[in-house]
DNA sequence: GTCTATACCTCGATAGAC
DNA sequence: GTCTATCGAGGTATAGAC
């Protein structure tokens, strides 16, 4: 892991930032050091400040990257089909975009208090567009009957916390496929909703 | 706020508990120093340590204590009834009790990793209690046919997400009082189970 | 682009006066 | 029981050599 005098930007660029992801989700964004990500990475700290401007900077674009990429993917998704085959879609492409980077997702929920203001505004709007997304779903549900829900906004924020409460235990190399998982939040969702 | 010498122990305990809660809660564990806390409350850093042998053990007593009344509480709703109604009893005990302390809730769910190892084990081992209460009442409502549950170990978990997510949101003063929200909540767990 | 060295600050925790 | 003062460690970030 020593490393010499060199020049290695397209190589060191992305290590750093996951090695900051990897241990953001360990540790929490206050407990790890500019030193510790360093060490990770095979650089003196000093470096690192060739890839971010400061600490702060490398967790938004960690939370601003993880978000962009949720919904981007959210809405490949499409808007085809019955309210019903939407939430299908939606509730199995939750639980498995979510299983694939547990450790972004995790920053991404448990570090919004270490962000500063403007930062966490922006990162909070875009969060908001994904539980929007939900929400309008289970609307279209309501309107054509599909669906019985008492409060949309409340069972978009039940659905989501349950969806993403998987993240807590899953491990692939568990007791469960992803698939089964699916298939069991995917029952539970829609009797929820019926 | 500015304090002369003296003696305040009855006092002081307390209240450093208080200002630490507080704090560890919207800041996080690692981002809170001594010092704040002993602004909070008054007092000069040093004299935090007449109260805590150190910045661990308050964290991991406040924790503690938080875990301690959940059980005591959770076990004081009895185990009458049929399956369907001890549900409902869990399910709006779950979301009354945490609603009236969010701040030891976040910290219970959020410092986890902050806590060092044996202290860890021991939280985790009580909350494993309180998610066995739950997983229990779902099994007997199976055996009974009162409800349809896949895998009772999910739909434990996923009902105790969906039930937590509310301190994410609930405010007393919003649009909803806590009646109806628990009300709500009941309707959503009790068709997920059916 | 990375290194070494360092400025400057804040941390947790302790010692001893009152 | 609280104060002031302080220790030693470690924090972020920068400067300048290579």
């Amino acid at each position: 892991m020593a490393r010499t005098t060199g020049s290695h930007s397209e190589i060191t660029g992305p290590r750093v930032r996951e090695a900051a992801l990897r241990l953001f989700a360990r540790h929490g964004y206050a407990a790890v050091s500019m030193r510790q990500i360093a060490t990770e990475v095979g650089v003196q700290a000093g470096a690192l400040y060739n890839y971010t401007p400061d600490k702060q900077s490398l967790l938004f674009s960690l939370m601003r990257g993880h978000m962009d990429e949720l919904l981007a993917a959210r809405k490949a998704l499409g808007e085809e089909g019955s309210p019903t085959d939407r939430l299908e879609r939606f509730t199995r492409f939750h639980i498995s975009f979510h299983s694939e980077r547990p450790e972004a997702v995790f920053i991404s929920y448990m570090e919004l208090r270490s962000l500063e203001p403007e930062n966490f505004q922006i990162i909070e709007s875009l969060r908001r567009d994904y539980e929007n997304a939900l929400e309008g779903i289970l609307r279209d549900g309501m309107d054509s009957g599909a669906f019985t829900v008492a409060d949309p906004k409340i069972a978009t924020l039940a659905v989501i916390a349950m969806l993403t409460g998987v993240n807590t235990w899953y491990r692939s190399a568990g007791r469960l496929t992803l698939e089964e998982v699916e298939q069991i939040y995917w029952d539970m969702v829609r009797r929820c909703v019926s």
